[in-house]
RNA sequence: GUGGGCGUAGCUCAGUUGGUUAGAGCGCCGGUUUGUGGCACCGGAGGUCGAGGGUUCAACCCCCUUCGUCCACCCCA
């Protein structure tokens, strides 16, 4: 009965949807290998215990049964990877390549999340990410600017926030002192109670409220880690990239420590978090491999999707025919431009609508040429090209003509 | 996991206090035009009214259940 629909938050992607969605990809794509970042493959499904250990207990993603298990018939419990960085770092230390080697890796796929969907939440969602990996000098500097240049590729607007959140030992003497003070109150929602920092960002006016009193993480923080957030901060001014700090900026997976950011746009509604990101100093050795540093992001590929309307689509040529028997030198056309040059869109028509109909489809799709065949043609060996965009005159021509024609 | 809105044609949506044959625009197909587009006109196809149950002489409409979708909480990219 219902096993036509697709299940809940993960819909067909088709249209102008998947159009932008594949953009960004190659957009980002194109942007990692520049910066000499190497791709990496993960399964889509890993045991579920690696991301008690690393996204962490206490994060709302394991507590809230936000991911999707299944079972692999001998009792091991598997499932969906909920985020991208845990299975990277994973095949990192599986395949021994956590040496001591400054590594630059990129992702991009399909990411799992049970979650109730709404704007810009979906529970089959798009990632793109990079990890930084070893003892890298400025290495938040550079990942941020990796996120910024796609933006910037994009036309995206966003604003940047930072925040410093010191490192484990300092965090968490942080969590308790929150701990103590938040206990004060009888009124502190539960998830706060069990993950204090998030009482930074929290929605709850009570919470804000209390929170407005509170200490700062700074005050947390020891003078090398100050002075390490203040160089971050002039070296990005240096770079011309504008930012605010925002002090109650956390991240919601256990391992992030350090220099943490977030770009966030206002026209996304509630989840206005495009790209994500920060240090994980403390993951890998966690996990079982050795102490390295590392950071990284991640980008919401379907949230920007979302901000992208306009098609970006190029079509270039329409070939149609006036009969069935033209169809084969219509097709020789429509080859030997392609043979010549990949880039171009061609569609060779294949239907059966009368001339008139065909010129109207060419011109509707938004073709910028139209050519249509027939016997008077094939017996001159020419083609007669029509501007569908422009008010110029056709242009006859030989095949070869139009081959060099149209490669200008 | 919590709260609220919405499910009618491929898409966007009308549909009266429950009443006979469920509509429009866009799109699609055909024609006006048997070899020439953007416009216009004419015609056509396409619906188990999300699904299941109930109330009723009668349900797209009321009730229950369920699924999907949207918005917010929460969470996060």
């Amino acid at each position: 009965m219902n096993d036509l629909k697709t299940i809940r938050g993960m819909p067909d992607l088709y249209g102008k949807d998947i159009e932008a969605i594949s953009m960004i990809e190659k957009t980002c794509k194109e942007v990692f290998l520049g910066f000499n970042y190497s791709e990496v493959r993960t399964p889509l499904i890993e045991y579920k215990s690696l991301f008690e250990r690393s996204v962490g207990e206490s994060s709302e993603i394991i507590q809230q049964k936000e991911v999707f298990e299944l079972d692999d018939r001998k009792g091991e419990m598997l499932c969906l990877r909920p985020e991208g960085t845990a299975g990277l770092v994973r095949s990192l230390i599986t395949n021994g390549l956590d040496d001591e080697e400054i590594k630059k890796f990129f992702y991009i796929g399909p990411m799992f999340r049970y979650e109730r969907p709404q704007k810009g939440r979906k529970r089959q969602f798009f990632q793109a990410g990079v990890e930084l990996i070893g003892n890298a000098i400025y290495g938040d500097l550079e990942v941020i600017q990796v996120a910024k240049m796609i933006l910037d590729k994009l036309g995206i607007e966003s604003n940047l926030e930072i925040n410093f959140l010191g490192d484990n030992e300092s965090l968490e003497a942080y969590n308790k002192y929150l701990d103590d003070y938040l206990s004060r109150s009888n009124e502190v929602p539960e998830y706060v109670k069990k993950n204090p920092i998030r009482a930074l960002d929290s929605k709850d006016e009570k919470v804000k409220k209390l929170m407005s009193e509170a200490k700062s993480i700074e005050s947390f923080l020891n003078e090398k880690q100050k002075n390490k957030f203040l160089d971050i901060k002039n070296k990005l001014n240096e770079l011309k990239i504008n930012f605010r700090e925002n002090k109650n900026l956390v991240r919601g997976l256990d391992y992030y420590n350090g220099l943490v950011f977030e770009f966030t746009s206002s026209e996304l509604g509630a989840q206005n978090a495009i790209i994500g990101g920060g240090r994980y100093d403390g993951l890998i050795e966690s996990l079982g491999g050795r102490n390295l540093p590392a950071t990284g992001f991640a980008l919401g590929i379907d949230r920007l999707s979302e901000m992208i309307k306009t098609s970006i689509l190029r079509k270039d040529v329409f070939i149609g025919c006036v009969d069935e028997s033209s169809v084969p030198y219509a097709q020789k056309i429509g080859s030997q431009l392609r043979g010549t040059n990949s880039e171009l869109v061609i569609e060779n028509y294949l239907g059966s609508a009368n001339v008139s109909k065909q010129l109207k489809k060419a011109n509707s799709q938004g073709f910028k040429f139209a050519i249509i065949v027939g016997q008077e043609e094939i017996k001159a060996e020419k083609v007669k090209l029509k501007y569908l965009e422009d008010d110029k005159e056709d242009i006859e021509c030989t095949i070869d003509e139009l081959v060099e024609f149209l490669n200008d």
